[in-house]
DNA sequence: TTACTTATGGACTGATCGGTCTATATTATA
DNA sequence: TATAATATAGACCGATCAGTCCATAAGTAA
């Protein structure tokens, strides 16, 4: 049986809140105030539970991480071919232009951003989440080549890094501000790659 | 005639000193400590000189983009054509990988990604250098269509914001730490684009 | 030398940073 | 109801943040 006070919040919304902060702000920019802000905890609950703002943005990195595997793996499930999986995930980002969360980014690619300078031990954690992320793009590859869709000569994996190294570079020339038009052009010569 | 004390410092080394720590760490880890030391003045220069932090980041992203599109320019007139010159730069990133300097990435890319959020200002003004940077690959690739080294019929201005997007995305691939090998696979596909 | 102008060193400011600690609140168990 | 265990509110910490201010240094011009 649990002893002593209940926990008045939920860890893992709680994580969920610290990691869409992390992923708005980066790490520098978000406060400890901010974090227990929208986390809707106190300071000393905030220690208790997630022992320091570095180890919170490391299990923010995790959590978005899963997320977003999962989020991939299920929209492969769902599409009609390997190819249309990264055909619609790609002309998706011009959904970021505008709304709540526009201009987001990736927080993988923005933490190695932040980071790759400053925190190998980050730089290491974000390096071998990219690396899990990649691997999901070279099974919608090698999907697509049995379905005929992407030719079967190409190197699946070298194809995937292209791919990843893509829509690093779309969600940055999103947040420098480029346009639905540019965006979609870029697309469609990224994805004339697959032909 | 110059009347009063003269300064102790020259002001271009010490903007350039500064675009430097703001490359290698950013806006919001760079301390005006940090700024101060490596520009070798005193607070009250600084301020007298400089106005403030983020005044001297605007400076340095001005630095930048011409310290950036000076070298772009020049290594277009001495390369063998338009085509070589796009080469050879996206050839060149893998040399990011090691060194003094490496994992840097590119100040304008950094800024977008830091600041897209944040500053609209600064957003901005990193759009604008942005798009004069896309201009000059535009050029390259103009100047490569006129050698026919790249097919006529790309469309000038949508082929730029692809290098763009792919030198952004190669650049955070470095600092994600991607290896020689897969940057080299990658800079493969991006160029095939060209024929 | 004196007067004037500008630059500089460094003390100082209030705000905020991440993090600690203690007193109290809230629960289960005995 | 007493006790043990855990959680929470918030006062408090030293360090650092960007930025201000003033006394003094270092020049030119008369």
């Amino acid at each position: 049986m649990n002893v002593g006070r209940p926990l008045q919040f939920d860890p893992d919304k709680a994580l969920g809140a610290a990691m869409q902060m992390f992923w708005r702000k980066g790490y520098e920019s978000t406060s400890l105030q901010d974090l227990i802000t929208v986390m809707g905890l106190s300071k000393s609950s905030f220690y208790q539970t997630f022992n320091s703002k570095h180890h919170l943005f490391e299990q923010s990195i995790h959590n978005y991480q899963n997320m977003l595997s999962d989020s991939l793996q299920s929209q492969l499930q769902q599409a009609d071919s390997g190819r249309a999986f990264i055909e619609s995930l790609f002309y998706g980002v011009e959904c970021e232009l505008s709304g709540a969360d526009a201009r987001r980014g990736c927080l993988l690619m923005n933490t190695a951003s932040e980071f790759s300078q400053t925190d190998p031990e980050i730089a290491a954690l974000v390096s071998d989440s990219l690396e899990h992320i990649s691997r999901i793009f070279e099974q919608a590859i090698e999907q697509a080549q049995s379905e005929n869709k992407i030719s079967a000569n190409k190197n699946p994996k070298d194809l995937a890094s292209y791919l990843l190294s893509n829509m690093s570079g779309l969600k940055n020339m999103v947040k420098a501000g480029a346009d639905k038009k540019t965006i979609r052009s870029i697309v469609d010569i990224v994805l004339s790659a697959l032909d």
